[in-house]
Parts: structure tokens; sequence; C-alpha cells
DNA sequence: GTGGTAAGTCAACAAGACTGACTTAAAGCG
DNA sequence: CGCTTTAAGTCAGTCTTGTTGACTTACCAC
């Protein structure tokens, strides 16, 4: 039922390497991955009363700066009520602040103060440390095909959420 | 323009594709990545009044029949009573079944009911064809390169959980 | 000036994680 | 054989983060 156990067929069947071992062995890929990548933020988070939710608002925040609220609900894909009660938070404990929008007064741009970038710093570093070691480990061809993938992975209303300069396809 | 031997490419280009730019952008794919990754089962589980959780022990109970309850614990990563609360609800309801260990009588060995099996090939299936696109789109390269940077950027104890036959590093 | 939109809030609820305490049954060991 | 440890299960309480629904305030646009 679920052999064709292909022990060294070549890279270029793109067909036959698909198995049932290596999409769900790839289910397991990003489970884990995933679980591992956010493990770290989630313990300096932990730490100060905050949780994930907390995290994802600060980073789109300080790499989206003047986002709106409605933009940032977008981007995080819940509700205005699920993100006013973290926002909330960040904003009262000063790491966020917010500016009347120019052109719609209605608006309300979004942007990290000093120590809300701090703390974003401190969340993200062991983020980026591990993705610069597994990149570095893994070589280019290795890191553009990551890409590719988690991109093809995405929906394809998704896609342009992400901020990236695809250097090609 | 391709040659085979990603391996050996040395510091060189190494440090200049990791900028800041590139680091983030990896975060932000993994997020929007994941997400529509489980979006999918997420709703065909809220149908029946389920969750992640269940998703989850069910596809580990599906890959690995007999798994005892602590074992699925380890795997999940969460503790007894977060799981207990899930197990229960599907074994109450016929999908997984418990069977008494045959060397130690304690353990609880798990596995799915011909109805679990069932609702776990429903949750899958839009993972599995969600992969096989992405991975026919991308190519047998950028899909060993996914997967390398994946099992690079876990955990060394988490890496071992994989169920996956490497062909190469 | 009326209708729609952006933001914010209140309330209630649910999933899914946690800690801590405790029971039962079986294994393991001296 | 007893004692201790282990595997599983449970009860109770808490927390974060998500949901709906209803409603207000301020502002934009026609």
């Amino acid at each position: 039922m679920k052999q064709t156990s292909s022990a060294h067929r070549h890279s270029s069947d793109k067909l036959l390497f698909l198995t049932d071992e290596q999409l769900r062995s790839a289910i397991e890929l990003l489970f884990f991955a995933y679980r591992d990548f956010t493990g770290d933020p989630d313990r300096i988070l932990a730490e100060r009363g905050y949780g994930r939710a907390h995290h994802r608002a600060i980073h789109f925040i300080k790499h989206r700066p003047d986002i709106t609220v409605a933009g940032l609900i977008e981007m995080l894909g819940v509700t205005k009520q699920s993100l006013n009660r973290v926002l909330r938070q960040l904003i009262d404990d000063g790491l966020v602040v917010q500016k009347v929008g120019e052109t719609d007064r209605r608006q309300r741009l979004l942007s990290l103060s000093e120590e809300g970038a701090t703390l974003e710093a401190q969340l993200s570093q062991p983020q980026r440390d591990r993705l610069r070691q597994a990149y570095t480990g893994a070589g280019p061809e290795a890191v553009a095909g990551f890409r590719e993938v988690l991109h093809k992975i995405m929906n394809d209303g998704t896609r342009a959420m992400v901020a990236d300069k695809p250097g090609r396809k």
C-alpha cells in the first residue's frame, strides 16, 4: 500500500518522490521546526507576562512602521477585539505608540517606542541566530529552496503580505 | 547554471545574503506558511467540535501506532493534563482505541479506530495536496533545501522525533 | 447631513495550554 | 514480600488568546 521506497531515485523525477512518507514527514518537519522556532521568544515573553500574540504584534509594527490597526488586524488574521487586548497592553506599557493618521484622522498609525524596539530586538535575536545557523549550515541553494517552498505553501492571498524581495522566482 | 555541488559554497557568499532583511522575511515566511498550512484542517476540525490539538494527537497516533501516552506527551511537548482532555474526547468518541501494553501492563498503547483513520485522512488531505503542489512547483532541489533548512532550525533533541529518512544530510 | 468606516470597548464564551495535588495499578528492586 | 517508583488518569483552578455580538465615538465622503 505504501511502498514506493525510492532508495536512490534521482532528483529529476518530480512525481515519484512524492510518497506519503515524504509528505507526512514534511508535516512533522513544519510542526517541530515551528515549535522550536517560537520556543525561545516564548520564554522571554513569559518573563514579562506577555505571550506570542504580543510578539507577533510587535514584529509587524516594527517592520511596517505606521501600519494602521486595520492593517495589523489583516496581517495577523485575528479580530479587532482579540488584537485590542494585546495592543492595549503594549500601548499602556509604553512599548507601542499611536499617531493620528495624516490623510485620514480616524486612523491610528502604530510604531514602536524605543523600549518597544529594544524588546523586539531581544525577541527576534534567538530567531535570527537560529536562522543564521541553519542558513549557513545548509548553504545558499538550500535556502533558496526553503524560501521557495514556503512561498508556494502559502495561500495566494497571503503571499503579498510577506515583506520579501524575491531575487528570483 | 546549477551544479549539484551546492554543499561547497564557502563563506564569501554565505555572509552576504544573510541580511536582516533576509532573516526577517524568513520569520514571516514561516509564520504565514504555517498559518495557511494549518488553516484547512482547522476548518474541518471546527465542524466536528475539535481543535488543532486533536489533529496533532491523531496525526502522531496514526503514524506511530501503539505509541504510549507518555510517548505522545513527549512528541507533542504538552502536559499530561493537557493531552488528557483531548485524548479523553477522542477515546470517548471512538476515534482512538487503547490497548494494555504487553510487556508493561501499566502502559496504554494508542491507535486509531477505522473511524479515526478516516478522519485523519480527511484532515491530512488538504495538507498533502498543498505540499504536493508546492513540491511539484518548486522542484526536487528546492524540496531538499526546504527539508534541510527545517531540519537545521529544530533543536537537536527534537530532530530525532521526525519520522524521516534523510536521503542525505 | 446622512451613511459608511476606523477605532475602541464591554461582555460572554471556548480552546488549549499551564500548575499542583492526588489516586490507582503495575513494575522494579532490595 | 514489602517499598518505592512509574504510567496513567483525574480534579480544580488559572492564563492566554482566540471567537461573536452589540455598541459608541470620531471622522470621511458623497
